[in-house]
DNA sequence: TATCATCTGTGAATAAATTCACTAAATAAG
DNA sequence: CTTATTTAGTGAATTTATTCACAGATGATA
């Protein structure tokens, strides 16, 4: 099987909605909603599916939870995994306590800081350690994501201490561009990218009178 | 001038790094170069280029400065963007004290929340309002940017607001879709959706026996 | 000064992604 | 029971995006 990163990205929103229905109780939802939540067309959608090889059913639309079991099996996103945090900042911070996470099949099971003091005042249920130990606990509790949320500067020295203790991807909170081995997957949430896209797209946009 | 998404997010990164080098006091950058910070080709920075009508200049490249002005310039990218965040949660408050908003041109003028007491207790520099202020305080601020990190079932009800208010462009960190007007620019920063991607992307590497 | 290497610019070619146009199936309505 | 409607599935057509191939230019080198 091989999915452009466009497939994906909608089947994981995809995935997300159908847990939300389910919990709703709702049994079948069509390509058409699909397509209003990820933002693309119902053809798509439905090309999408196909790839997948997932059933739908005339007149009724996919069927919500074998539907979402089957994604999960077909992306491994049933098992949970388990994430580390480096950089405990304010940022890093409000992630070890994000409670989304948790709900959806990540487990943060550490966060690593350099400044000892600041380790010893966080309050939070999960284990925190200084970032000498960063290989140590990786290799110890079989970490596979690294989210990173230090400053610009330390960016990419993380990167590569944790992709050399075998972190298998990682999502990047500073604004930086990192360089990650072959094979490692990651995404870049850059903050002020996002907002200066935004802006940019203000100048393109249709009968923008500023 | 009409371009692609993927052509505005290629540039905006282009800015940053832009920025970058100015402050590094390098005066030129190639095609290639700015093709690795961006994860495209060199072939396609150039047609990006091409398409804003930059000049680059035979066996140099591109001129960082001017070249950062023209896009500032052309993408509306250096008056400062006034913005607002609704939900004072840990990550809100995070984005409060974000440093690199104020480097980048973006400025947070309030913060809201509707937990009063909260509001009273938080320690920043930025203006903190109850959420009940917020169409006045959008428009007598001129806020621009609304930036949403509510819990998601408050997302869509500060969206709607927002909007009317006079907001043109939202950051929305909740993890729902939310629905904005025709002519409002969104950009989703789903946290969960990202780690779902890279855990999905797994499976689909080469070599992936795990 | 002649040659070489490098870098942009761009039309053409290719590849990728999306949309269309239509079939088939199943439920709902009359 | 017949007809209309809704929905998935999918090959073909279209559109969009990327890459290639090469011309043109300019600084470096010998």
């Amino acid at each position: 099987m091989d999915l452009s990163n466009n497939t994906i990205e909608r089947i994981c929103k995809i995935f997300g909605y159908l847990d939300a229905l389910e919990k709703r109780g709702v049994s079948f939802v069509s390509s058409k909603e699909l397509a209003s939540v990820t933002g693309a067309t119902e053809y798509t959608i439905r090309k999408d599916i196909s790839l997948l090889g997932c059933p739908g059913y005339t007149r009724k639309g996919y069927e919500v939870s074998s539907f979402k079991k089957e994604l999960g099996q077909k992306f491994n996103l049933t098992r949970k995994r388990k994430a580390g945090i480096v950089g405990l900042g304010r940022l890093g911070t409000a992630l070890l306590d994000y409670e989304n996470f948790q709900e959806d099949g990540f487990e943060i099971v550490a966060g690593f800081d350099s400044n000892v003091n600041k380790i010893e005042r966080i309050r939070t249920n999960i284990d925190v350690f200084p970032v000498g130990r960063l290989e140590e606990i990786v290799r110890a509790r079989a970490i596979e994501l690294g989210i990173i949320a230090v400053p610009a500067g330390a960016a990419q020295a993380v990167v590569d201490r944790l992709t050399e203790a075998g972190v298998k991807g990682i999502l990047n909170f500073s604004p930086v561009k990192i360089n990650v081995p072959a094979g490692i997957v990651h995404v870049d949430m850059d903050f002020t990218n996002a907002l200066r896209f935004i802006a940019a797209r203000f100048t393109m946009t249709k009968n923008n009178n500023e």
